[in-house]
DNA sequence: ATGGTAGAGTGTCTA
């Protein structure tokens, strides 16, 4: 089975290059982040039309996460327990939607960005994360995947210049805690062993172009799940030429 | 410190 991860940067400005992706790699199952569309508006018709059932969540024009697989798609759930509403302008439960997706357990994340370290929507971050990992704990005596943005760079080498990001969020201690203690119950990130790189660049200052980027995308698997995995890649060319989301898609192979 | 680009949708906000 081959899963893949990808913040698409709007699913309707991009539906085109998502069923090509899907095509181009045989995807059974694509975790989609910053849909920015409600489920009303996605366009369906050619993913319906490939054999793909999708489930979404998205409340604004900033935010949304959506699964899209074609080996089942069920016991849908939007959020995580424990999970409450925040003053943030865009509502949490965006951001979490989780399958089972032909017998893997697969969520589909949205970690809030965080803004600056200095901003309430930072401490939102932390405390976002510590509710998911709370709430994933529990999720280990199946096969599971935890996918998508984690807006978090867990090494110096994950960040193009790290001087650049001093006063940055995505690289502070309490972010890469925050990282490591999934690590820490046990989850395994699958990707890096065979995918070392960035999954994104800044649309400024042809940072793609220069290989300025950040590697902030990644699939944290169950102990089961991390031993079936068999490969791992980015797909860099989607990030190139115009009209691409500033993310690259990330894809998985399960043995 | 600021600004650079892109997408939501017409005002800025978010990343």
């Amino acid at each position: 089975m081959r899963i893949a991860t990808w913040n698409v940067n709007s699913l309707r400005s991009r539906i085109d290059r998502v069923e090509a992706l899907l095509d181009r790699h045989e995807i059974d199952v694509l975790a989609l982040q910053e849909t920015k569309a409600r489920e009303d508006q996605l366009p369906l018709m050619g993913l319906q039309a490939r054999g793909y059932d999708v489930a979404a969540v998205g409340f604004n024009q900033w935010n949304g996460v959506a699964l899209i697989s074609r080996v089942g798609l069920d016991d849908v759930e939007v959020g995580f327990p424990g999970m409450p509403g925040y003053g943030d302008p865009v509502e949490p439960e965006a951001r979490a939607i989780g399958a089972t997706c032909g017998g893997v357990r697969i969520w589909s994340l949205y970690v809030p960005n965080g803004r600056k370290p200095d901003d309430p929507h930072y401490v939102y971050k932390l405390d976002w994360l510590a509710r998911l990992r709370e709430a994933a704990s529990g999720w280990q005596h199946v096969p599971t995947a935890l996918v998508g943005d984690w807006n978090i760079c867990p090494t110096d080498d994950d960040v193009f210049d790290v001087t650049q990001f001093k006063t940055s969020t995505h690289v502070t201690p309490a972010e890469r805690a925050a990282f490591q203690g999934f690590l820490d119950d046990g989850w395994a990130e699958v990707t890096r062993a065979h995918a070392p790189g960035y999954t994104y660049w800044d649309y400024y200052r042809q940072r793609f172009e220069r290989d300025r980027g950040l590697k902030i995308d990644f699939v944290l698997g169950s102990p089961e799940l991390a031993a079936r995995v068999t490969h791992a890649f980015i797909d860099r060319e989607e990030r190139a030429g115009q009209g691409a989301s500033d993310h690259a898609p990330v894809v998985v192979d399960l043995g």
